[in-house]
DNA sequence: ACAATTCCGAAAATATAATTTCAAACACGC
DNA sequence: GCGTGTTTGAAATTATATTTTCGGAATTGT
C-alpha cells in the first residue's frame, strides 16, 4: 500500500520519471499509454507489451512505492473504479483535472481541430503529385519561407537535403533572390510557404519562378496566398489557434508527412546517405550516440 | 475466447440470466455493478467481493463461452480499452474509408495520438512554471537546439524575441558556447530542445548552464534526454511516427502553448512592442501588408 | 416427506504469476 | 581505451491464482 494516498499512480510515474532507469522508462511510457488498461493484465503480459522483462515490471511497481506488482494492480482498479463511476467522464480524459479552460487544453484542442479539418480537405491526387515531384531527382529542389514561416523551410530543407542530392534553401533575405533565381532551371520545384501576412516578395518569387518553367508548391493557410495563381499545387492548411500568432502545427504535419512519404520513395538511396551521414558524424565526432 | 466474437461479456450474461442458478445470478449482479471494474481483480477477490465461492466464479465464466476465468478478463480488458479510447479518438473518419493505408492518413493519424498522449502526461504545473519563467522580463531568456531542434529553437526564439526583451538564440555552433555562457546571469533561462540522437554537447550545456545559477527547460522525447539530469523543468513528449525520423509536431504545439500562455502573461509589453515592429517593417519597408 | 437431482464450496491439485538470484551487458567516469 | 558500478533479463524459486474433485446442502418433483 503506497504512502501517500492521494496520488494516482500516472502522477507518480511523472514524478519519478527522471529516476528511472531506460527499461523503465520504456515501461513507463507503455503504461501512461491507453492508461490505466494497458497495465491490468498479468505482469507477463504488462511486461511483453512493453517489451521489457518481468522483473523490470515487478521492480518498477516497488519504486513507485507499491508493495509488489499486485498491489499496483489494485491500486489502478481503484483509480480507475472511481473515474468510471464518476459522473463526469465525460470529461475528454485526457484533461486529467478540471481544468478545460487552461491555455495547455484549449490550445491543443484547437489544435487537434484544424489538424481534422486540414487533413481531410486535404486531396491525395495532389499530395502523391507533390510527392512525385519532390521525389524526382532529375530536378533540382528549392525551398523558401517568409518571416515566421523561415522555420519551417529550414525544417523542411534539413530532411530533404539527408534524402536527396540538388537541395537549396533559399534564404529569406530577399535581396539574393535573383541568384537564386538564376539558379532554378525549367523543370525544377520550388517549395513556397506563404501563411498570412502574406509576403509580397514571395508571390512576385512564386510567379517569377513559375513563368521559367519551375513547378510552385505552396503551403498556404485556409485563406489562401495570392501565390497560389502561380502555383502547381496549393495545399491550404488551417492555422487558427487561440493565441496572437498563427499555429504552424498543421503545416509541420503536412511537411513531416510529405517528408516520410518521399523517403519512402527514395529509400534505397536514403538509407545509403543517411549511412555515409551517420560516418561523417562518427568520424568528426560531432555528436555522439546515447541509447 | 468465446464464439460469438461481436457481443459483449455484460450483454452475454443478461442474455444467459435467466438460466443462471442462484449463485451465479447473485455473482452476476456483482460482475454487472460497477462494469467492468469489478471483474477485474484475481478469481478469489472477484468470488469474495460477490459473497460467492471462487470455483462458481470459474464455473460462469464457462457458462459464457470462456474457456476460463482469465480468458474472461482478457475479454473485459479489451472491451475496457476500446470504449475508454474510444470517445477520445473519435476515428473521425476524416479519411475517405479507401484511404486508410495512405500514408498522409497514418502519419496524421499517429501524429493526433502522439499528441493525445504527450499532452494529457504534461504536468500543468510544470507548464505554469515554465510561463513564469519565460515571462520575467528581469531575467535573459537563451534558446538552444540541436541539429534538427535548430529549426523549433529558432521558430521560439523568432516569437519570443517579439513578446519580450533580452532573447538569444544560442548558435548551434558549439564551438561558440563558451562566449554565450559567458553571458548568461544567475537567475536566467535556458530553453534547451534535445530530442533522441541526444546531442553530447548540448547535455554539457545544460550541465554548465545550470551550474552557474541558470533555470534550465528541457524539451526532450519520451525516452529523456540525459540533459534532464541538469535541468529544472522537464517536458518529455512523444515524438515516434511512421517515418525514418521522428516528428517535431508535438513539441511544437508545446512551443506554440507556452507562447500564447506568455504572450498572455506580457499581453501589454507585448501589445506595444508589436506596433512598434509594424511600424518598423512599414517604414523599412521590408514587406507589404496584403488583407 | 423422501428420493433424485442439481448446486455449491472446502480442500487438494495444478497451473500460472510474481519474485529473487545472478551473471552478462551496459553506461560512465577516469 | 579500462575498470567500476549499475542495469537488465534468463532461470530458479516462491507465492498465488485457477481449476478440479468430491461430499454435503439445497432444491425439485412426486
Amino acid at each position: 500500500m503506497p504512502d501517500i494516498e492521494f496520488e494516482t499512480v500516472s502522477q507518480r510515474i511523472r514524478a519519478l520519471f527522471e529516476s528511472l532507469t531506460r527499461a523503465e522508462r520504456q515501461l513507463a511510457n507503455r503504461m501512461l499509454e491507453n492508461y490505466p488498461v494497458s497495465s491490468m493484465g498479468s505482469i507477463t503480459t504488462v511486461a511483453e507489451e512493453a517489451g521489457v522483462s518481468a522483473p523490470t515490471v515487478a521492480r518498477m511497481a516497488r519504486k513507485l512505492g507499491f508493495s509488489g506488482f499486485p498491489d499496483l494492480q489494485a491500486a489502478l482498479r481503484r483509480e480507475l473504479e472511481a473515474a468510471i463511476s464518476d459522473p463526469i467522464t465525460k470529461h475528454d480524459h485526457w484533461a486529467s483535472d478540471a481544468d478545460t479552460t487552461h491555455i495547455l487544453y484549449r490550445f491543443t484542442e484547437s489544435v487537434l481541430d484544424n489538424l481534422r479539418n486540414s487533413l481531410k480537405q486535404i486531396d491525395i491526387e495532389a499530395f502523391d503529385r507533390t510527392v512525385s515531384l519532390l521525389s524526382d531527382r532529375r530536378h533540382a529542389l528549392h525551398i523558401v519561407g517568409g518571416r515566421i514561416t523561415r522555420s519551417l523551410a529550414d525544417y523542411f530543407f534539413t530532411h530533404m537535403q539527408v534524402i536527396r542530392p540538388d537541395v537549396t534553401l533559399v534564404a529569406s533575405n530577399s535581396n539574393s533572390w535573383p541568384h537564386y533565381l538564376l539558379n532554378m532551371q525549367e523543370g525544377d520545384v520550388l517549395v513556397v510557404f506563404d501563411i498570412r501576412r502574406y509576403e509580397h516578395n514571395i508571390v512576385r518569387l512564386a510567379e517569377v519562378a513559375q513563368s521559367r518553367g519551375v513547378s510552385v508548391v505552396l503551403i498556404t493557410d485556409q485563406w489562401g496566398s495570392p501565390a497560389s495563381k502561380h502555383s502547381t499545387v496549393t495545399f491550404n492548411l488551417r492555422i487558427e489557434v487561440p493565441s496572437a500568432w498563427d499555429s504552424s502545427v498543421v503545416p509541420m504535419t503536412l511537411v513531416e508527412s510529405l517528408i516520410a512519404a518521399v523517403q519512402a520513395d527514395c529509400w534505397e538511396e536514403t538509407k545509403a546517405r543517411m549511412k555515409t551521414l551517420e560516418d561523417l558524424f562518427d568520424h568528426t565526432k560531432l555528436f555522439r550516440k546515447f541509447l
